[in-house]
Parts: C-alpha cells; structure tokens; sequence
RNA sequence: GGCGGCAUAGCCAAGUGGUAAGGCAGCGGUCUGCAAAACCGUUAUCUCCGGUUCAAAUCCGGAUGCCGCCUCCA
C-alpha cells in the first residue's frame, strides 16, 4: 500500500509522490525561542519526528528542516523584561529547548536554521518581491500587498473579502491595505536591527520560513508541516511570498497537528492553562508522554490529564515487562509446537507487521499501528505462559524483528526493557524511600516463614510492603518484587 | 457573521460502504497456600431524525451539543 497523507490545501488525502523518486524534503516551524516549550510544542514534535522516522523507514532520503525564530516581539519584551539582550534570550531557550527534545528521544532534524543567521536571504526574497511587485516600502516598513496575489486563501479556505471585515491596522502601521502584512518593520530605537535597503530593522515573522525553507530545500519541496493555528495567517502568507516570489508551486502536502487542550480548551499560554514539557516529564516517563500523544490520530485535538497519562505510564511499563522476557524465549532446539500452530504463530506476527504498515501508510495512522503492536505483545505473552512451547528461531526472530522495526519508528519500547524497568524502580524506589535491600531482606524473611507453611506471618510481610508500595510476586522461578501500582 | 473540525462501550480511542482495533478500568474463570502477573472468556448496533444503497459508524440532507481558526500561538 502507498503512503496516503491528508494535504491541508486539498482538504483531502492523497498518494504521497515526492518531487525526486526516494527522496523528500520536509520542513516544520519551530519554534520561538522566548521560553519553555509546553507540552503543544512536544506533541508537535512527537508527531512530526514520527514522521520523519516512517519516511525514513520507507527508504526516503529525507531532509528535515525545523527552524528556530530567534528574532520577534516577544523576545524582544521577554529581553527587555530580564534586563538581557534578545540573543541572549534566544541562546538560553534554544537550549533549554534541546534538553526537552532530548528526553523525548527527538531525532534531530538535518538543519536546525535560526532566523538570524539567514538575514541576508530574507533581505534578498523581500527585494525580489518588491521588484516583482508584491510588496511595497512604507517608512522603513516592507508590507506584502495581499491583493496583488491571486491565490491568497487557497491554504485556509478565506475569502479575501470576508477577511477585509475582520482586519485591522494597527496605529503607526502605513499599510496601503489592512490586509497587508509586514515583511520588514524598522526597527525602534534600542530594538535589535540589522541594515537593510529600507533601513535598519528587523524580518517580520512569516518572511523567515519561506527564505529558509527555499534556501534548504529549494523553490518547491514535499511536504511543509505545523500546528492547526499556523495555517492562517501564517502558512497563508509563506504561500503568498514564496509563489510571490518564485512563480511556482511552493509546497506539495501541507501537514498540520491538531492542539493539545486541558479540560476541553486549548492550551494556551495567555489564559494559564499549559503545562511545560518538563513538568510532565518530571512526573511521567518520557515514552509515555510520546505513547500518549501516538495513541491518538495527529490531526484531532486530544485532551491531557493526568489519568490519561497514567493509562498510557501503564500500557508502557505492561509492554516492557513483556519486551522483557524475549529473551527467555527458548530459541534453542527444535520446535515443540505442531507444524499447523507454528504456521499460525508466524502468520500472526506477519498479519501484525502489515497491519502495522498499513496503518502507518494511512495518513500516519500511529493509533491504529499501536494496536498491532499491543497485539504483537499480547502473542507473546500467550507464548510465554505455555512454558512446553518453543517457537523455533525463524519464529521468535521474526518477532523481535518486527517489534524492534516497530520500535524504532514511534520511539516507543525501543529502551531495553531491563535497563528501562531498573531505570523505573530505582526512580520510584528514590520517592518511596525504600531500597531493594530492605526488600530482598523482606522477601528473604517471607521466603523461610513461606516454606515453614507460616502464610498468614508471610502475608502479612507481603501487605506491609504493598502498603510501602512495593508489589510482590511468586512465580514459578521464585519471587520477584516491582513498583505497585498508585 | 465567515470557514473548518468533532460526536464510537465506564473512561480514552482507531475505523471514509459489507454486520465495530487497541489502551485503561470492571466482571467471571484458569494458575496460586492465598495473592499479584499472565492467559481464557465477557462488556457497543457507533448523538438524534430523514434519505441514497442489496448493504452505512462510514455517503447525502437536517437537528442538537462541543471545539478550533478568522489577532501572537505547536
């Protein structure tokens, strides 16, 4: 099955053709470095690394641009605010923002362009563009005329008529059409400015994408992506320049994630409902946070709570107790399972892999993927609880294959599962204030009261612990101890 | 006011014509000294009304409710 992707501008899905046959060029807007990313900006990224991991697994080349906008209004007042200047705001950020990104286990994009250091190829796209007659200097301001491009709306579905009603200047603005918007504003005094033929000022927002994008990926490339919110104004106006400028189609598939929202509402920084990346993380492990965010289709809103995270905590930490025991499959010997049940076993694995891929070639279905992998799971363990079955090599290879393959594409369960789950308990155990010393004496103690037939003396130990938060298990290899549940 | 989206089991959620994935929780059972884990079984006719079709959660029309964009925003 060909890879059918949702396209924004045509409202619908289409078969993904790249311009150059194995090969994609993909750019995503950052964001603004003027302080912590919440968790909107981590679902963006999640959904859009996932991308470009399934790309790439696909066996496309692909160029993945994700800019940073280190220049703007509110660094510019974040600077003002702290007393430092706006680079020293934007330096602070970027960072902070690579240590969020890290922990999501983000793939790193193949550029990471800043706004700044392409003030030269802005200045060059705003000159083409009044040259060719879709922009115009007004006091030091460079302005798009909106009406001079014939497609504008065609990404947001506006009438540019309707839009007129709606529009406003703002005072001081010299725009010839309130529609208009700025490519460059001169700027104020003490503002950070950078010389130009107009003056000295500073890029307007939208400028920014349409000169890096072109620049890395060339006049017309495959596939341009964003929150919802971005679509207008603007990706709108990143069309208009850029198709302004170039004459040619600018982006073939626009991709667009929907919000995160809290109690129905979108986040939003202005009315305090948001939640930074490292909070959440602070409280939940990392893969649960992409879980959650992979368990849900990218274009529809999803709302986070805490109850949703802690659903998605525990399938994560139920799959690697899972993951964990592959390795006790027995791969040795020869198959003990009739010819017909190892049939059914390796058919299952290779109806899950399709399923899988399907899903993933449906617009990015991860929701629908995840199934195939709980599935895959879930066929394990039946494996593993039936101790007289042992699939051969083939079988169990087959398996670990498609789970690592799996894995690796929605950086999920792609830890090992024992550094994971240890990684888990000395966390908790931390919280608790309980070591694994105290709790191997425990099971000790409760091991000989246990064989001396004293079970209510060996419960009692065994609720003592529970009540500590700690959850002990016999099995047939002996007992075993893990985090409880809350 | 204009444009767009959504409504599926207790909760979350996938599913764009052929009698409903998966996750979390629950219930019954197997296993266990008892538990836990795991496994087996079980829990929905898809907001309502009308239409198209041999056949609709899926297409069309209408109603109701919720949300987003139209201003900086992932």
């Amino acid at each position: 099955m060909a890879l059918k992707i949702y396209n924004t501008l045509m409202q619908t899905r289409e078969d993904f053709k790249p311009l150059r046959p194995d090969h994609v060029g993909m750019y995503v807007c950052g964001v603004t470095v003027y302080d912590l990313c919440h968790i909107g900006h981590a679902r963006s990224a999640i959904v859009f690394d996932t991308i470009y991991r399934y790309l790439q697994a696909k066996g496309y080349t692909v160029d993945y641009v994700k800019n940073f906008t280190d220049i703007d209004d509110k660094i510019i007042n974040r600077a003002n605010k702290e007393g430092l200047t706006t680079s020293q705001v934007s330096e602070k950020y970027i960072e902070e923002y690579y240590k969020d990104m890290d922990r999501l286990g983000l793939k790193k994009p193949t550029h990471e362009p800043r706004a700044t250091m392409h003030i030269n190829d802005i200045i060059l796209f705003i000159k083409g563009l009044i040259a060719n007659g879709h922009a115009y200097e007004s006091g030091g301001d460079v302005y798009y005329a909106v009406r001079s491009f014939e497609g504008y709306g065609k990404l947001s579905g506006k009438n540019i008529e309707e839009l007129e009603a709606g529009a406003r200047v703002e005072p001081g603005e010299a725009k010839k059409d309130p529609l208009d918007f700025a490519l460059w504003k001169k700027s104020k005094p003490g503002e950070p400015s950078w010389e130009s033929p107009w003056g000295d000022g500073r890029p307007g927002w939208h400028i920014e994408c349409s000169a890096m994008s072109t620049c890395y990926l060339g006049q017309s490339f495959d596939i341009h992506g964003g929150g919802m919110d971005l679509i207008f104004p603007h990706h709108e106006n990143e069309i208009a320049q850029t198709e302004g400028l170039t004459k040619t189609p600018f982006v073939r598939y626009w991709i667009h994630n929907g919000f995160v929202q809290i109690n129905k509402e979108k986040m939003s920084k202005s009315t305090g409902n948001f939640f930074t990346i490292r909070e959440i993380l602070d409280r939940y492990e990392p893969q649960a946070l992409r879980l959650f965010v992979l368990m849900h289709h990218y274009r529809s809103p999803i709302d986070f709570s805490d109850q949703s995270l802690k659903e998605a905590e525990k399938a994560l930490y139920r799959g690697y107790s899972s993951l964990r025991l592959i390795q006790y499959l027995p791969v040795k010997g020869k198959p003990v399972l009739s010819p017909d049940k190892m049939n059914s076993f390796t058919e299952k694995i290779s109806g899950f892999e399709k399923g899988f891929y399907d899903a993933m070639d449906d617009d990015f279905n991860t929701a629908g993927a995840l199934s195939c992998l709980f599935d895959t799971l879930h066929l394990l363990n039946t494996y593993l609880r039936d101790s007289t079955l042992s699939p051969d090599q083939e079988a169990v290879k087959k398996l670990h294959g498609f789970m690592k393959s799996a894995a690796d594409i929605l950086g999920v369960f792609d830890s090992d599962p024992q550094v994971f789950l240890t990684s888990r308990k000395d966390k908790r155990l931390a919280v608790l204030g309980i070591t694994a010393g105290e709790i191997e004496q425990a099971i000790a103690r409760r091991a000989s009261l246990r064989r001396e037939k004293k079970f209510k003396e060996a419960d009692g130990i065994r609720s003592e612990m529970l009540g500590r938060g700690i959850a002990i298990m016999d099995t047939a290899g002996g007992t075993l101890w893990d985090i409880a549940d809350e």
